[in-house]
DNA sequence: AAGGCAAAGTTCACAGTGTCAACATTGGGT
DNA sequence: ACCCAATGTTGACACTGTGAACTTTGCCTT
């Protein structure tokens, strides 16, 4: 939180992401603008392209930081759970992620973003994926590498996934309760029923 | 595709839809600009003023007419299949769709879409669900109206969403076969399995 | 301690965007 | 034949992402 001279901000690639995080939570639409960004931190607009190659940097430093957020939330969510109910819990860890940070959520996801090229971006990712395989082998008491795991770890992050973004895009707002409640209830069943 | 005058163009609205499907179909990140649009209409970005609100009234138009074709390519799929693999198609012919038209896809969807108060945008959609929930109750044997329809649907639509999201996103990119033919997989095995 | 250099911010500039207000050109109905 | 409403155009404005040139400052070397 040090904050340098009024010249020299101290630790504004930090300070980007942070406050980028806040602007994306607040902006329900998820398109920022780097000067709006630049403006609440105080800054210029060009003094971000002393820490980031261009917008598109940027937001990938957001997602990047997003995947770990969301990584830390499903760890939590399996370490509190008693075994068997690990990929439920963290399956719906997903679901609640998505639902208090959706903008963050679609940039991590999404096309705004261009992954190519991105390597800490593409790292992250794949570290998601294989703790989601993990939690899918151990609730099917399966090895990780044993046949037909990957393929059910598809199916439910493909399940997971999808519900996200159709509650996320209101999809299930026509109906009675709560969007994330109609997307719970839809997980729960999946999973307590034969995947 | 009949020409006015050289001032008049003649029926605006609809070229203007018919080559934003193909501008949005060129332009994989999935954004395209007003201005472009209608310099390749060959007429001034105000003139779109004239049959559209704004960018957002256009964009809802192009992802109404989206919506359109999609039901129908599922139509097509449901009726040239033998009963009982009706859903699996009318599954397979969504993962298609996303597959060939990724911008459209992600604009019927997602957030750059303000859906609050588009009237034809939110009767379009529906009607795509309760196609789908028809074909949920004809797989299962069942009523329309019986009990747990309405969750399998929601169950079937979450996974054929999610895995089309996931497809498009390249987080199947990385696994040797095309990201088509792992989503087309995942679907069917979850089809001929129990949902 | 003095000096200088590279890191980190700033200002200026430019092309492109969505949209508003005012004006121009038409074709169809009286 | 006329006029008016529908349909286009021009000009302008605020905003965006980004490049180039300039300024300030903390740290490292002597």
């Amino acid at each position: 939180m040090e904050r340098g001279s009024a010249y020299h901000h101290g630790n504004l690639r930090e300070t980007l992401i942070e406050e980028g995080i806040a602007l994306l939570a607040e902006r329900a639409d998820g398109d920022i603008s780097l000067r709006q960004l630049a403006r609440r931190v105080g800054v210029t607009a060009n003094a971000t392209y002393r820490h980031f190659a261009n917008k598109n940097a940027l937001l990938a430093a957001l997602a990047a930081e997003g995947f770990r957020r969301l990584q830390e939330g499903q760890g939590e969510a399996v370490r509190g759970a008693d075994p068997g109910q690990g990929l439920r819990e963290a399956g719906l860890a997903y679901l609640r992620f998505a639902w208090r940070h959706p903008a963050l959520f679609r940039l991590m996801f999404g096309p705004t973003l261009n992954r190519q090229g991105d390597e800490e971006l593409t790292r992250v990712a794949a570290a998601s994926f294989r703790a989601l395989r993990s939690a899918v082998a151990a609730a099917h008491g399966l090895d990780e590498e044993a046949a037909g795991v990957e393929g059910a770890t598809l199916r439910t992050w493909g399940l997971v996934h999808g519900l996200s973004h159709l509650m996320l895009d209101g999809q299930f707002g026509w109906r009675a309760e709560s969007p994330l409640a109609v997307a719970e209830q839809a997980l729960t069943d999946a999973v307590d029923g034969p995947l």
